[in-house]
DNA sequence: GCGTTTCCGCGAAGCGCTTCGACGATAACG
DNA sequence: CGTTATCGTCGAAGCGCTTCGCGGAAACGC
């Protein structure tokens, strides 16, 4: 634990000098600067936390908001952490955990006691608590997520309307004329911002194309193994000939499985696109179209509109969509005809109650 | 953004004294602290978190040292990150995350420039690299979980090996004279720290116990619906009429569903118990005698450790196990002799390949 | 050659808080 | 009634850093 004036005794400079040296703010000739590393070296001196935050106007912390509710799903959410604290540290930021209650508590508490710079919020339910307090305080902060009152607030999110109509076009460009989507279990719709977007979008532009739907979820409070595939046999009989899959990784395999066990092919008798997935829908057995969620988009572009909400061009409110991205790995093909294809085996197994 | 110097004002006294009422530290006629606390909820003031840490000789934050590998088992993980988070805001501390390759290059970090007063570690490894970190700084360091080579280190966790003994011998008692294990996914083995730790207690106490054995994995990377079938399916024919479960909510899952599947009933054909879960082993369609792992007693504890190596009575380095508790909900009876037994059916299904 | 820049480095003033020592004033004591 | 504790409060000295303004010396211009 060196302080600045012992690398300023052992440099033979000033205290001032070993501050602007290292910060860079003002020129310093090659040799002072070589004499002052080198003490900063061997001193191990690494500039205090405390007294940086109080004499420089940052403290080089962001706060990450974020509930971790029961039904949070825990990998996605994982993947979400791991990119923001990533992306924060490129930037020279560390990210300080608000959880639980304190989720909401805390981000008063650290705009009011200034120990970070701008808070980050994930995690985002539709009409959540957050959106308020975030008006109420002056320290900038970006919503990863889009709430439904959203007036005035900086969001960043994958466009997931986008991504869906995105999805919807391919299916309907190959001739499928009745769709279908899995979707994430109940709670997700109510606790989760995002679940919503897209089943409107899917319903949305379906309609815009003059195609049949069929909407079933995969799950109640979490995914569920009968539940998906109670779903995957409604939308047969429903005729649909193209899946959009907006669920878990484990639902993706349950309904895979049971396509497979059904005897249907895919792309041949089933076209499918994944939509918003955070995992690689490219690892299943059948590698699947799909529209990803990338965590490290949105997160990357939150740190950066953080970051500039510190400097002079401040960033205005309002919501960042990132364009969808359409990966293509041969599960969506045209439509049979309905001549030509035989009737899907429509073999109802009872499905046993119960987790996956 | 209030300081204290417009609270003295406004209660008018010192500056001093407004630190003395609000610290507690010098006591305060009840009057005067009466003024300044209306005072600081008229100014809505929080005391500066630099300034604090700068004249104090506290930061309130401890670090939260994660790596978040790809094989971390999200749930479990986010689990202990709540619970922590939880139990620092108790006390008054903020947790700051250290993750990815910050998870160990933090720890320099934060202890050079004095941002945190402790470390916790998480996602601890075997071979961890961070032990060899903790020893070279003098920033106290809890460990949430016990590393092969932990001299020195302060360590917290459940006592895995008493929790599995435990788990033995209630089959053991139970009359079942061979018992299988069902374990985590074969990477777990080398990345995390205590499934070699059940692994190796329970062969070693039913060695003692005289019981035969038999083990198996429930996946390679992940957990893998064929291959803990596999498994099952192996034990089984080894004659085991005791399993020890020790995977994955998913692996239990498959697992019951797996022998339910085969006729076989619980815990009248086969006795279950489920150890170092940290889910609710009562939540099953069969709900599952269990050895739990409990992420609020570690990371109390943890906390606790922490507070302390702050203080005078700082606690000795060693390891703190966790004593095991055994939750009875009827998974498991006594074994039926092997002359009433029908012989199991082992019909053996072709396990379909890939996830669950 | 002298005034003017430019370049580098220095000193000192905070940043907002904690804490030590001191100091009246009142209470307790013999 | 004088002396010693006790209580409640205050002033001031830092904590370790950033940043502003200043000034000496070297480089430049005419």
């Amino acid at each position: 634990m060196a302080k600045i004036n012992e690398v300023a005794e052992a440099a033979g400079v000033s205290i001032s000098t070993v501050s602007y040296a290292l910060s860079g703010k003002r020129p310093i000739s090659p040799d002072t600067r070589r004499r002052i590393e080198e003490a900063v070296r061997t001193l191990g001196y690494s500039p205090n936390a405390g007294a940086r935050m109080l004499a420089g106007s940052r403290t080089q912390i962001f706060a990450l908001t974020e509930p971790l509710r029961k039904d949070t799903h825990a990998p996605t959410h994982m993947a979400f952490v791991l990119a923001t604290a990533v992306a924060a540290r490129r930037n020279d930021y560390d990210i300080l955990l608000l959880t639980d209650e304190d989720a909401k508590a805390g981000m008063g508490r650290v705009a009011a006691n200034g120990l970070v710079d701008a808070i980050l919020v994930l995690d985002v339910a539709p009409d959540d608590e957050r959106v308020q307090l975030a008006r109420g305080i002056t320290t900038p902060t970006i919503f990863i997520g889009v709430p439904d009152d959203h007036e005035g607030l900086i969001c960043v999110d994958l466009d997931f309307a986008a991504a869906t109509a995105l999805a919807v076009d391919r299916l309907a460009d190959a001739g499928h004329t009745t769709i279908g989507m899995i979707g994430h279990p109940d709670v997700s719709y109510e606790k989760s911002n995002f679940p919503p977007r897209v089943r409107a979008a899917f319903e949305a532009r379906a309609r815009e194309r003059g195609l049949e739907t069929d909407f079933g979820l995969s799950g109640t409070k979490r995914t569920s193994r009968s539940e998906t595939r109670r779903t995957v046999a409604r939308l047969l009989e429903a005729g649909a000939t193209g899946f959009v899959l907006h669920c878990t990784e484990e639902a993706h395999a349950v309904a895979l499985a049971d396509l497979a066990e059904r005897g249907l092919g895919i792309p041949d008798d089933i076209s499918i696109v994944s939509v918003g997935a955070s995992f690689d829908a490219g690892a299943f057995p059948t590698p699947l179209d799909s529209i990803p969620l990338v965590p490290q988009a949105s997160c990357d572009l939150a740190v950066e509109l953080a970051l500039r909400s510190l400097g002079d061009d401040r960033p205005e409110p309002g919501l960042r969509l990132i364009a969808p991205m359409y990966v293509s790995r041969g599960s969506v093909t045209v439509a049979r005809k309905a001549s030509e294809s035989d009737s899907p085996p429509l073999r109802t197994s009872a499905p046993r109650e119960g987790l996956l």
